[in-house]
DNA sequence: TCTTGACCCGTAGTTGGGTACGGGCCCTAG
DNA sequence: CTAGGGCCCGTACCCAACTACGGGTCAAGA
């Protein structure tokens, strides 16, 4: 037997994680050998044992992918968190950069969002059977 | 000479996309076969002929790009616009999809910008050296 | 005892999204 | 009239991010 409870620390095995995470076991193994997840304790046979933060972490990285970062980018951002010893003021520097980005995107995605209720509305208002002046708002509006 | 003007329309050629686009020309030509630009009208030489509003579409489509839509989520987005004789009730669901979705990651992106200013609160306020509590809020508020 | 299932590792293959290459054609400037 | 630049096309190559494969270990249940 390979995930039970130990006496007191409650660990998962890569294959829970990764069904918890959502992800492909193999996934976790690459995001490993990527450095974006932290290289597990072993148990005695050599299995990886993870905490349940691990999850966490593992879903967060899925939610910034979605969002378009790329594994390197959200390396860095996890790396914000793991720089102890650091010149404070070069995080800070970072998570500036980092916010800031955040909000471009906020930004963007709230003017397409604008734009596809422009869209709706135009379409719920006179749209009988093929005029439908479908994203012609996004197409003009955004530039 | 290629992409002058005709005695009425301004025309681009499709290097002239490429670069106000702010993409590789090759970039164009693959996604005119992937179906996200429509083919334009060729000149007598065989040359592609772009109108000012070709900029827009491949802009928006970068913008969606780098907010982590798929080039086939951004083949469904144009694709709204582009569908007269369609029952209106199937494109006004797909919008609502659209919207819906946008909104999802809007939200995500909050909670890592609420993270990020969580982040940077604790750094300002006490790091002198190094027990900067990074990205914990990361971790553990996100979730 | 033998099988089954979950894990180990290293390596190879796949998909999405481009990017580069090579050989041609056309047009204009020198 | 020929050299250069910009385009044409098809095909081949590339990188990120997986995903699968094959052969091996180990522990538990039939």
């Amino acid at each position: 037997m390979v995930g039970g409870e130990s006496n007191f620390v409650e660990t998962l095995t890569i294959g829970r994680l990764a069904e918890r995470g959502g992800v492909n076991l193999e996934t976790v193994r690459y995001y490993e050998r990527e450095g974006l997840m932290p290289p597990p304790p072993r148990n005695p046979s050599g299995h990886r044992t993870y905490s349940p933060s691990a999850v966490r972490r593992l879903r967060f990285i899925r939610r910034c992918q979605e969002l378009g970062f790329s594994l390197y980018e959200i390396k860095e951002l996890l790396a914000l968190r793991s720089d102890p010893e650091q010149p404070c003021a070069e995080v800070i520097r970072q998570i500036d950069g980092k916010t800031a980005e955040v909000e471009r995107r906020i930004a963007q995605l709230r003017t397409i969002h604008r734009a596809l209720r422009r869209l709706q509305d135009s379409c719920e208002g006179a749209c009988h059977v093929s005029d439908c002046p479908i994203l012609e708002s996004l197409d003009t509006e955004i530039a």
